[in-house]
DNA sequence: CAGCATCCCTCGCGATACTG
DNA sequence: CAGTATCGCGAGGGATGCTG
């Protein structure tokens, strides 16, 4: 799932079932690169759509627009047109956006622990049961 | 994604491409019923898998067998059987578990937090782009 | 009680292409 | 430059059933 739970919960909360807090949280940055696109917005200020795609070179065309579209419709992000020879887009963080951005930064350094600790017990690429209790 | 993160993440490290710290994160619990089963691990103790079945009636006897199983290849929980007229396999959070859980809990307040503000503008099951900046 | 195999359907997401 | 539509594959995950 990436995106599952996104479809998930806001049935859940049409449904009137507002018992998922974590699983809310959880579908903001669910899907493919929305933690990543938060994180650049957060960090390093407003893109525009062509600057995020030269970010994310691995990111199709479609799945980025549809990405930011999401995002934007969680109030997350905003999006803004500016005018020139070419129409530009540009996004940035909303302060609810920003009031993400402890999460994912701790995730941000969970991750990087984590990954050195596997590193150095000459684990590359095995996440799994070994002895790291 | 729910799950595709942690195969993409897994490939990665496997590629000796260590810079998916976020995802990696997220790749621990993403996936249904994750979160969940971390959080009463986390809050509650021990549960046997018989309890956690009633713990969470929507997920699959399958399903809940096989992310228990990918929690502790991960090394996030322990599992332990325990002998008796019936077999029972204890599960409990490792440390490592247990180091995951602040941004389990701070996911969770944020939830909490945001879905109150939802809530009280009466805009109950719109996560949209209302006026909430 | 718990794990694993099979069948099947849904949906995330990539590739490609058209529009303003 | 940016958004959206169409097609297609592959993976997540539900239902059911067998095994120890």
């Amino acid at each position: 799932m990436t995106d599952t739970v996104r479809k998930l919960v806001r049935q859940r909360l049409k449904n009137g079932d507002y018992t998922c807090r974590k699983e809310f949280t959880l579908a903001m940055f669910s899907g493919k690169w929305k933690v990543n696109i938060i994180y650049h917005l957060g960090h390093e200020g407003t893109y525009y759509f062509y600057q995020l795609q030269t970010l994310l070179p691995n990111a199709s065309h479609k799945e980025l627009a549809k990405k930011l579209k999401e995002l934007v419709a969680d109030g997350l992000i905003s999006r803004e047109e500016e005018d020139g020879p070419r129409i530009k887009m540009a996004y940035s963080l909303t302060p609810l956006g920003e009031s993400l951005l402890p999460i994912i930064d701790s995730m941000y350094d969970w991750g990087e622990q984590r990954l050195q600790e596997l590193h150095m017990n000459n684990v590359p690429f095995n996440l799994g049961p070994v002895k790291n209790d």
